[in-house]
RNA sequence: GGGGGCGUAGAACAGCCUGGAGUGUUCGCCGGCCUGUCAAGCCGGAGGUCGCGGGUUCAAAUCCCGUCGCUCCCGCCA
């Protein structure tokens, strides 16, 4: 008898004669009749026996790995269930075979109970037995399915690049990899194929992809981990327009596949500058309102010193009009500190009152022709909460920005915003004057001229896409002439010596013919995750690292042998050497084998 | 590097503010009863280094200090 997934069974299998293997789910004995659910990746459905004519039903537990051979019948009336696909018909038990026993469960295999991460993480492999976590897997199968047959319908190719690549300083901190062959030398993850699928641009491929791992060793959040996994696209004789067209069929096929809903195209453009005034990021959440406002001209002249003085600096005043909100001294406190976190100088808050008046503790400062110009300008009712920054205008619009996310940002991802956010600028100026890139070094700048001109207004041709106020990728139109790449390095401070160190295989590779060429790359991870209703990509990922980098199961990483040390050249300091003598206190979930 | 939250039985929690015997709830586990349940039900039972270390106190899960771990955020993430 073939084996017959037990989540498909219906109605029309009555009659038959089946077997079905998987997991106790649970088990109902009432005595004189005992139900089991038996789990599979298909789902699950009941099985009924009678303890007494089936000795081994007695012994079931939970999470056993079983086999039952029966009959599949339909269910007494008045017991179906209509909660399972499968709760009309249920297996009358011919035969109970225990394929393995289970220990008793370190927590149940169901979505209802939240548990410690650090549990999850040691048992994993139970972990994944949950329904939501098998979801997210299957999800995640199709997501790439999909992105694979898009693109192959395209004519793209899907190559390979090597994850043993050379390190680059710029940018986030490369995970590195001792050379046993070249003592002292190091390879580095790759933290995106960047330049091996440039040069796949010049090799004539026209259209790349890959599904790439990609890996950054930086601090982690609820949605960076250490390594990552990219959809890496590059097109020739491409601008920018070719590159959105085609990431947007990739969207629109994998929501299309993951939530049987179509996405209307094109998607919105905004560019950084207008995002940034009316939302205060590059990535904005555009499922709700509350834009930021410009009250600059409200204040001009104002008496109130905080407002003059940022007026007459280099500074702005915005506001914003979050609604009604549960407001307390505490609240205003919270929020005042969140600003200051977020490097402003502080926060006005005021609350719209019945009768128009507006309270706050600043008011007695402002005339009424500045209550009037904020009332107006944030088209205040009553019961509104509006925050007001004066700072420059980078502070202020960000701290709005945040505010506007803390207060009114939805929990889940039942709804889809995406948009395109354009014309980043090129250069970012840090505070001590040096000039670093926005996007990375081989982004093209939009204009030659503004780029010679005035560096930190130019704006580049790179650009965003955003699902939800998450950023889930960027990509640029790229430089294909060596001359203008150099003139990039230049006004980067990157002298000719080091370019050529560091880059002259590529600016070599630039001199032979490059076609123009642009691309992009965005996250499957934090795709998947929006789409699944998750808010962290570690649900989405198999085996992901806690915060600290660790895997509580394998306990990766870990020390290695001398011997091994001594093979590459790498001695311990002092300070490593101190760590490794100390036993780990206070871990209440040791590996086994650590 | 910094700030916030959390850590109590196998799991999820309450207890902590205002110190007084490891007290309690739900699930799981063990034993028993039970023929239509589906988070079955009923009866009985076992199970604890209150993360770890130190301090204050006649007395600490509770207050203080330190530390470890998990998590969210800031910095960081071209």
């Amino acid at each position: 008898m073939t084996r017959i997934a037990a989540g498909s069974l219906r109605p029309s299998d009555i009659g038959k004669s089946v077997s079905i293997s998987g997991w106790v789910q649970r088990r109902r004995d009432h005595g004189g009749i005992a139900f089991i659910d038996v789990r599979d990746a298909s789902g699950v459905v009941q099985v009924v026996a009678d303890p007494a004519e089936h000795e081994t039903v007695a012994d079931l537990k939970m999470e056993y790995c079983i086999s039952v051979t029966g009959v599949v019948r339909a269910r007494p009336e008045g017991t179906a269930n209509p909660d399972l696909p499968t709760g009309g018909v249920e297996v009358g038990v011919d035969e109970v075979v225990v394929l393995a026993a289970a220990d008793t469960l370190p927590f149940m295999i169901e979505d209802r109970v939240e548990i410690d991460e650090r549990a999850r993480l040691r048992y994993r492999y139970l972990d994944l037995r949950r329904p939501r976590m098998g979801a997210n897997l299957r999800a995640r199968s199709r997501a790439t399915a999909a992105i694979r047959r898009t693109l192959d319908e395209q004519g793209f190719l899907e190559v390979e690049t090597p994850t043993l690549v050379n390190s680059t300083p710029e940018g986030a901190r490369d995970m590195l990899v001792p050379s046993r062959l070249r003592r002292g030398e190091f390879y580095a993850l790759p933290q995106s194929p960047q330049l091996f699928k440039q040069l796949l641009m010049i090799a004539g491929v026209e259209r790349y992809f890959q599904i790439a791992r990609c890996y950054r060793d930086e601090d982690f959040r609820a949605d960076r981990q250490l390594e990552f996994t990219q959809l890496d696209l590059e097109g020739s004789f491409w601008d920018r327009d070719d590159v959105l067209d085609t990431i947007e069929s990739v969207l629109v096929a994998v929501v299309k596949d993951l939530r049987g809903v179509d996405v209307t195209r094109p998607f919105l453009r905004l560019t950084w500058q207008e995002s940034m005034d009316r939302f205060g990021t590059d990535k904005p959440d555009m499922r709700f309102g509350a834009e930021i406002v410009d009250l600059s001209r409200v204040f001009e002249g104002s008496g109130f010193g905080v407002f003059s003085d940022t007026l007459d600096g280099e500074g702005t005043i915005r506001g914003i009009n979050v609604g009604p909100q549960d407001w307390s001294r505490g609240r205003a406190d919270a929020m005042t500190e969140r600003a200051k976190e977020l490097g402003g100088k502080g926060l006005v808050w005021m609350v719209a009152e019945e009768d128009g008046s507006l309270r706050s503790p600043v008011a007695k400062f402002l005339d009424e022709r500045e209550l009037a110009g904020v009332r107006d300008g944030l088209a205040a009712k009553p019961g509104d909460i509006l925050l007001i920054a004066a700072d420059r205008w980078k502070q202020a619009v960000e701290i709005l920005g945040a505010l506007r996310n803390d207060l009114l940002r939805p929990t889940g991802h039942d709804d889809l915003s995406f948009l395109w956010v354009i014309d980043f600028p090129l250069f970012e100026e840090a505070e001590d004057g040096t000039i670093t890139f926005s996007h990375h070094p081989f982004t093209s700048p939009s204009s030659l001229d503004e780029m010679r001109d005035n560096p930190t207004g130019a704006v580049s041709k790179a650009y965003d896409a955003v699902l939800n106020g998450v950023e889930l990728g960027s990509g640029s139109v790229r430089i294909h002439d060596p001359e203008v790449q150099r003139q990039v390095f230049d006004i980067l401070g990157i002298d000719r010596d080091t370019a050529e160190r560091r880059f002259g295989w590529f600016l070599e590779a630039l001199r032979y013919g490059t076609p123009p060429h642009a691309g992009f790359a965005f996250g499957i991870d934090r795709l998947v995750m929006v789409l699944q209703g998750e808010t962290s990509i570690r649900e989405v990922i198999p085996f992901p690292k806690t915060q600290s980098g660790v895997d509580p199961m394998t306990g990766a990483p870990t020390w290695v042998d001398q011997t091994q040390l001594d093979e590459l050249g790498i001695g311990l300091t002092e300070e490593a050497l101190a760590r490794q003598e100390q036993p780990e206190e206070g871990e209440p979930l040791p590996p086994a084998e650590r």
